[in-house]
DNA sequence: GATGAATGAGGATTCATTCAT
DNA sequence: AATGAATGAATCCTCATTCAT
């Protein structure tokens, strides 16, 4: 007798996160529409409807199976041990995670940038906790050249500095030239924030 | 010489551009309907065309209005002396700006997320100039840690920090509770990161 | 002689039936919808397909259902006798039977009133011999104050007198804030109607 | 100066009401499509959203203009006196106005039946005044064969037998051939319910 | 400079229905 | 007998835009 497994395998259902995924990692939420998501699927909008309830329902399934196992990933790490270095490990298994699922960042951005209904629950359920996370961990971390309260401006600016790469790749190729997301161009900016990373852990205590 | 007034400067345009600007910024280009906008105005769309032939046309120009001063800011800081640390000099001066236009980077984002239309002429007539003038003063700072080949990742780095501050403040707003464009949280922002900025300067040569 | 049981009595079947003659009689075809119809029943729509054609066939089959009895009933009591006051009998009896099916006179002036394309048949088939029965019985009737012209009136005042008590019952509970079909009212309206017929058979031949 | 006139009287907006009227007294409001109802007025669908914010607000508007003037004419009715016979100068009026309007009665019936949304509000404000007030009306009137709690069932016959006349029209034109509608219909019917009337007040007081 | 009215195109979603399983 | 998945047509409504006034 087979486990109830969640509906949420199927083929059909799989490839409209897909698609979904494609295009609101593109185009935000706004900009995307449900009659072009069907087309690429080779779906009518009429048949979409029989996977997801409406495109918000479509929106948050597509949010959270991009976001969750990035969480589970933060959480694995910590785990782990604190000793060493530890935030070269996060920035490493972080960036190949991201590497992999390059749209992600970008999902979330659109949700950050618009200040949009779903940030809210973006915010609190998936990245407050990390963001704690870091937070605790860098007030372990001895010695440090960061004061306690300035923990949380460095974990967002790590924040920035890894969502920040994936989420504006489109702009940085226009600029550059080069596709931020070619294997390449990703170890050269993961080899440039482990750099970043030891520079901040180092360096003496600077007064501003 | 004659003024150079062009005809943009009538107080129902400056109304427009104000009200495109807030909404540009907080739902970007497709979530934003010229109902609603000639709404907040007080007028009617059709009132509206008299003053922009399109959204499109409004919406770059709500972008030029934002991002020339920016450069213009910039052009003038990089005539200026590079002596000492300049860098110092142009956080501040940019923070300061930035605090009085919050709304430019997330307009900024906006396109550098989405990859949309108007993101190849931002990119090539407004930030490319502004990264590789940023590139050519790291090249000239002696001594750094930087070698010449990652000067374009730092400067990428410190646009993902300042803009990252900026664009995500409505999601930062939700995680830590306290608003990032309050007059405490910018002075506390730009302290930190004049202190990143020193110690990525002064350290060491660490290898990866 | 065989059961003429036609595959019309599988229990599923019949709360198809009952469902559909709720909603029917509550909002009309066009306001039913088959996946809510379905969904009462705890079934699929595509199963519901499986004991009706489509939902014409499905309509047909309540409005036949909940008509042919009450046609009965009306055809058996013209067969007894015509002597003393048989609108009493009729009365009584109608009222008896409506209250056990009070959705059927909302179902008969959702047609009624639309005009619709099940009116045609509704009228011929059902409400035609019911009425022409009632004017043959009333033309009977010696002495009367009606003249033979105005008979098709006062028969088609009591069908508006009955069926319109049932019908229009969600409005009269808004107004009097008591259920006409709860018991007590039946009763009371029962009497009321019988007064009227006796009033209505003895009073003296008044000129307009 | 000009008065503020009510948006109410442009002539597209009196047209589109026309039809609407029509049609919702025709199908009621789930049937009625706004695409057909726009294509009679001679207007895309889009230009009827210039004139009513939506199908709800416009079907609130028709019930409106419907209902109005007669409650107005019963409120004008009653202000006169009450000596001798009003009861058939309300049968008089009443009938003079709904032949002038005859869709009214559907209008009311579609919701009377459904119990829709608009029921509520229908009966309170419009209806429930209209039978209180005949119903004080009867209980002034002496003598009279009816107790004062039969009163209620005596006003609530007469809008079965005035409304059901109107209202199911469509019905009657099948079953008896002529148009209920038509001039010397209505005077028949009008006579009858005259007739009816003399009779309900001058019978003697029978018992069930 | 402002607007009411009009519109074609498209928005998301629901409709009744079919069919292979 | 039941259903998940598919669909063409239709649902109400909003979109950005135009134009005569």
């Amino acid at each position: 007798m087979p486990a109830t497994a969640a509906p949420e395998d199927t083929p059909t259902r799989t490839r409209i996160l897909d698609v979904a995924e494609e295009l609101f990692a593109s185009g935000g939420f706004a900009k995307t529409s449900v009659r072009e998501l069907a087309g690429r699927v080779g779906l009518t909008p009429a048949s979409l409807y029989n996977h997801f309830r409406s495109k918000q329902v479509l929106y948050e399934a597509v949010l959270e199976r991009g976001v969750r196992p990035l969480l589970d990933l933060l959480q694995s790490l910590s785990d782990m041990d604190d000793d060493g270095e530890p935030e070269q490990d996060v920035i490493e298994a972080v960036m190949a995670h991201l590497s992999r699922h390059p749209r992600v960042p970008r999902l979330v951005y659109h949700e950050a940038v618009s200040g949009g209904e779903h940030l809210a629950p973006l915010a609190r359920r998936w990245i407050r906790p990390l963001v704690m996370q870091g937070v605790d961990a860098m007030k372990r971390a001895q010695p440090s050249p960061w004061d306690d309260d300035e923990a949380p401006l460095v974990i967002a600016a790590w924040l920035h500095l890894i969502f920040g790469y994936f989420a504006t790749a489109p702009l940085m190729e226009e600029i550059v030239g080069a596709d931020p997301l070619a294997p390449a161009s990703l170890v050269q900016q993961t080899r440039f924030l482990r750099k970043l990373a030891r520079l901040m852990r180092e360096a003496g205590h600077p007064n501003s």
